[in-house]
DNA sequence: AATGAATGAGTATTCATTCAT
DNA sequence: CATGAATGAATACTCATTCAT
């Protein structure tokens, strides 16, 4: 097992292929070998990294679930009124998905998991908590701010998360909509509308 | 190759099965053995109703499919307001995913799986373009009649689209949240303040 | 276990249909259902005629022997000199071979059983032994009238036999020619000027 | 996939195993692992080494049918007047069909198969015509040479390898005659007597 | 560290046979 | 006699994982 900081590159380097793979086969379809081919490594090169087929997938959970929350975090971070920053995490959230679009069924596969194991569906759980308090958080401050009316922060970050999830499901499966990009920022101003103070 | 009318209890007797077991173990875990025992029918049987497991999850699929576009048509066929109705449109959607609550993992898989195969993404794309359609024609009502202000009656039933199935999604994911019922149509009621003419 | 012996009628129209999809798709490659659908009879029914697939495969077996047989003796029975005789053997063997054109194949996967199960072989072999006599017998009585010169008629037996035979091997190889005919009564006229006392 | 030219020894040693077991159990009652286990490696070693049972067949076929080719040729560029090499044809041929005794009901399979399959068959078809126009030759010669009286050597050719395959398969069928070697070669003898110039 | 040949557990599917009606 | 739904044993093939080199 080795361990040097700079073979970590060889991690990275059979995640990446990994994601790619999985994402045109699917977890299941997927072999090893056809990683091993794919990151240029041997089959048992990936087992000197990785303790398995499922540690593998694991680790992908984990980083993607890391891009996700580190993206939000950024978002909310910007400066800007509560709706200005929202609107800043539907955009966030919007491109997000642009950018994975080759691995989103992967994403899928990851929910279908997690609906089923317990432990996957923790950490999901988890960073699915963190990010509603970092989104009630800012519906608090527009609350106070008197820029929305009086709600329950944690139903209006519970919706916000539920519109961006279906969203980014509704991308996956639907034929490419044009109009995609207008309806994902469309439907957030619904609802800030919704939230406004009058 | 029995066909009697009779014995298409055979292909519910099945699929009940199935669909427990499914959701239980996911698409690939469950062996054609499982169903055969869960059904109280031998393995062979299983190949005299249904060609194969591939068959047999596409089966499960429409009959899904169905169940759901089913509920939403009922739901849109009562009477009252337009903003009456999409309430009770999100009503039934709160509430048949609570009826198929154990299947609900069942779904992720069947999300996954249509994300890669175009045959499968066309059925389900299909009847999103549906009732997409049946919701913009409710809201056209709401706008046609002063309820609600001038927006994009696609976008609108985008939105609540994706609202619905990320709800769906969260749900499956989310350890059993108490709130889950009220931050379902507290949602919607965010929507159709954001909705309403003013 | 009907024993009418009318209803044995049935036995031949199973035997008819297996013979046909045995030369069709092999032994192994024909279901039972195959024989049941083109006999018109259900598969049950099979059962009811012959105690299984190994079962109806031998009675096949024994039927088409004993029609080489029944052949073999008409033609040694008919009158003439030796050779005219034995020309009407071998005659009569290319007559068959084209009658039974179509059950060919089944001759050669009748052999590769023969040549594995002792008990199949055991039949076989009996009647070899007895169509060598009755030729051997010819060849003697050709000998003793001076027709031919003294040689082993066993030894001329098992040649006419193994040329028959090989004549059929090879019919049922070789791309149907044309040829097939006249040489099959060439060969055997060079073995009578082989035969020939001079 | 191994494709080093050491590891062609892999493929012998298979196919060593296999005829061994395809010889005493038939080609479908012999299961891979079978295979496996008489050629000392695993089951899916078998694999590595051959796509599955049919190509595994396939090879078998083709080799036995290059043994016979090579023996054939053999035996005919020996020197000699044309009936001391057709008379060493023959002594081959017994030789060979003594050789691979063990092997023989393999052959009579692989006639079976051939009955069917029509590439089979053709590539069988094409030895068969080479093999006949090599005897032809001889045959020929030998008329030039005065040796043999003028007759057509195609029709002497193929009644040479009637003989000959029919001598096969009367060997493979008949309890082991110990005059067998007494007869194939007798069986040439009276041939070669009715070809010879008076 | 890396390789890739070897392993063998795991499973969908077929089909001869049975038996309740 | 006849049916055909039901059974379950049997088996080719795959692929995650290991380990000698």
């Amino acid at each position: 097992v080795p361990s040097d900081e700079l073979s970590e590159e060889r991690q990275s380097q059979i995640m990446e292929a990994a994601i790619a793979e999985f994402a045109r086969r699917g977890f299941h379809a997927t072999r090893m070998e056809d990683i091993a081919r794919a990151s240029g490594l041997s089959k048992g090169a990936l087992y000197l990294y990785y303790r398995g087929k499922d540690t593998l997938i694991a680790a992908i959970m984990r980083t993607m679930l890391a891009w996700e929350l580190r993206a939000a975090r950024a978002a909310v971070a910007g400066g800007g009124s509560a709706t200005e920053r929202l609107l800043a995490i539907a955009a966030m959230f919007v491109a997000e998905i642009e950018r994975i679009a080759g691995a989103m069924p992967i994403l899928l596969e990851f929910y279908a998991v997690a609906a089923r194991q317990p432990a996957v569906r923790a950490s999901l759980s988890a960073s699915y908590v963190e990010f509603r308090e970092v989104l009630a958080e800012v519906v608090r401050q527009g609350i106070a701010s008197g820029e929305f009316r009086d709600t329950d922060p944690g139903a209006v970050a519970f919706t916000i998360i539920a519109l961006m999830e279906g969203q980014g499901l509704l991308w996956a499966i639907v034929p490419q909509d044009d109009d995609w990009r207008a309806h994902g920022m469309a439907a957030v101003r619904l609802l800030l509308d919704g939230l406004r103070a009058r």
